[in-house]
DNA sequence: ATGCTCTGCTAAATCAGTTTAGCGACGGGG
DNA sequence: CCCCGTCGCTAAACTGATTTAGCAGAGCAT
């Protein structure tokens, strides 16, 4: 691999000039009084030669390498990573820059080992991902240079990007409103234990932010929260049970994310409850899943393309410190309605399929 | 970003020695004859300076970068990504190395990017993966150096590493008979154009191949095949409807991946069929809504960190050219019982599905 | 003729390592 | 006493780029 390569040492000598010439034109360095002939003559011995310079020489002049570090926690597990890495490539590439990945496990051994790897091969910044938002630590050894945060907050005078979950509570509390739904709103996915603590997840609270002011300033309050363990389909099924045990039955659910509301999909679904004719369904993520449910499930996207871009961006065109919020987009599908007039009642379970017109679903 | 790092230069001053002495000491050259208590000193010195090579420099002389290029073709949109991704990372860390991820998607001009990228980055090889297992066309720019190809044949010859995907089927197959399911069994996913076609898919051949081996070995025959034109769980869906409208159900369905497996649970839970009780459903990859299902779907797990980390062994520990299989475990769950003893009747759903002759039929 | 400023270009240093070639001291054999 | 080999170590070349410092020649003014 890349052996057999033409040097700058290489097109200088065809180009009858100096390494320094061939060097500058190449680099288009301005103030320099070399000839348009000289010029000329570079180029053509550059393209001749399928000349490119070798980046590790360069580095080592310049402590330029022209790649980023992508050290995130987890990569793998969650499919979200996948987003925030895409549009961190594309954004390098677009700059000509490559990425390197690392991950951390959240293991203390594992940051050891990534911080030193992308220290010696000299990268010119750092992208740090958590892969849940949260705030997080940043290992002091990669302050010397440019680092951003990605999906995560920090103390430190960083740039960081989040998603914008407050904007998407109140996007989702107006979906709802808009089609007439009021004090029959019931919210899935609350947690005692972790939303308040931002070193595991920030989202929960500026999603349930977001949808309290706007409920309020409509005049309305929900009707009751379910709290759950997790954010996994299970406890979805099993919170959305709950809530269909409740005397007051409500005509939406909120569920803090898509997983949840697969699982209150199933609870429905055995309960003979259909979506959205008696009771609507709206969540966050946008997970794959969402466009797999029948009927597809309306939920706030995270934007993970866009933000893995725009950590690059701010990365290497700067943008200064703070946060940058990216805003979740809807994804209108078809578990939203207007409420039934009349409130709905479960029907007795294991009679049967449910009414729905299954025709209309089938033809996609 | 690295700077003020101490260099061989300082370590050798230090130790009151040569570079080329420190040089040799920190490599741990064989046939040096320098004093044990040169190497001492040596020791000493990185270690109060903190010294670590700068990558760069080493690798101007060596053309070695202890890193690996990772190619793909997509690396966002398919969750299975992150596992082949988070196997080639450990591996790497174990021998030292680092990933530099760059991803084609499928598009020459950007192929033509990451391999000039890779290559003016000097990387010690090139592991070049596809999201689907296939077969694909390898850049000749990059036979250079060492290849390994990863989900994915050629008909170079380079080693490559894939899913035991026609084991897996063999396995499936095992798991029905061996509950009793023997000439009820039907078939959701194969697909008249792609599966043929190695470019597009090797996956739907290898696996089918194992499914008709093992059940011929025990003197069965499937009982249908309903075809679709792609793995999602909306043909899922149409291709169970259509297979419930034929006069003899089936006793279980092999799922060709778990998409299907999603859309079939929907069709079968709508017509009021009960998972495994009346029917088994058994399929392949492991998604991560396999899980999530209820019951639990049964599926032969696609081994991606195991491939990952496999491709990188074969790049980095040698291992020979041709195919290396991964084998595919079975994820036991609950949604394969014995046969009912009577068979199944779809309860008379007000709704008919459509009847028309099921292999023939290819749903939408 | 001298000095000065541009113009157009180059030699050599530099980055931080690895590697080749070989040097001085010492001990032993002839 | 001389030669030779081994021991323990080092000077210098080398990798391929960038960058600093500066040189030769032309043109112009004095």
């Amino acid at each position: 691999m890349g052996r057999d390569r033409a040097t700058l040492a290489d097109v200088a000598r065809r180009a009858g000039l100096s390494k320094t010439a061939a060097s500058m034109v190449l680099n288009g360095r301005e103030g320099t009084r070399l000839s348009a002939e000289a010029h000329q003559r570079v180029f053509a011995a550059a393209e001749e030669l399928g000349y490119r310079p070798n980046i590790a020489a360069r580095s080592l002049r310049t402590r330029k390498t022209a790649t980023i570090a992508f050290v995130s926690d987890i990569v793998a597990t969650t499919r979200f990573a996948g987003g925030l890495i895409r549009g961190a490539l594309d954004a390098a590439r677009e700059r000509d820059h490559v990425l390197l990945i690392t991950e951390t496990q959240g293991d203390a051994a594992f940051e050891q080992y990534a911080i030193e790897a992308i220290l010696d091969r000299q990268v010119d910044g750092v992208i740090y991902a958590a892969m849940a938002t949260r705030r997080l630590a940043v290992p002091p050894a990669i302050l010397g240079g440019a680092v951003v945060l990605l999906n995560a907050t920090s103390s430190t005078q960083l740039p960081w990007v989040l998603p914008d979950d407050q904007g998407a509570g109140a996007t989702v509390a107006e979906t709802l409103l808009a089609q007439g739904h009021r004090d029959r709103i019931a919210l899935i996915g609350r947690n005692r234990q972790k939303e308040r603590d931002p070193e595991i997840s920030l989202a929960a609270e500026a999603r349930l932010h977001g949808i309290r002011e706007t409920l309020a300033a409509a005049g309305v309050r929900l009707l009751t929260e379910v709290f759950c363990p997790e954010w996994l389909p299970e406890h979805g099924y099993t919170a959305t049970r709950t809530l269909l045990s409740r005397p007051e039955a409500p005509s939406a659910i909120i569920c803090m994310n898509d997983r949840l509301a697969f699982g209150a999909y199933q609870a429905l679904g055995e309960v003979g409850l259909s979506i959205p004719d008696d009771i609507s369904v709206i969540s966050f993520d946008d997970d794959p899943i969402a466009s797999w449910l029948r009927p597809g499930l309306t939920t706030a996207a995270l934007p993970h393309e866009e933000m893995g871009r725009k950590a690059v961006e701010l990365l290497l065109d700067g943008g200064g410190e703070g946060p940058s919020l990216v805003p979740m987009p809807l994804r209108r599908r078809r578990s939203v309605a207007a409420p039934a007039s009349t409130v709905p009642s479960p029907r007795p379970p294991g009679e049967g399929p449910p009414a729905a017109d299954v025709t209309s679903e089938v033809a996609r």
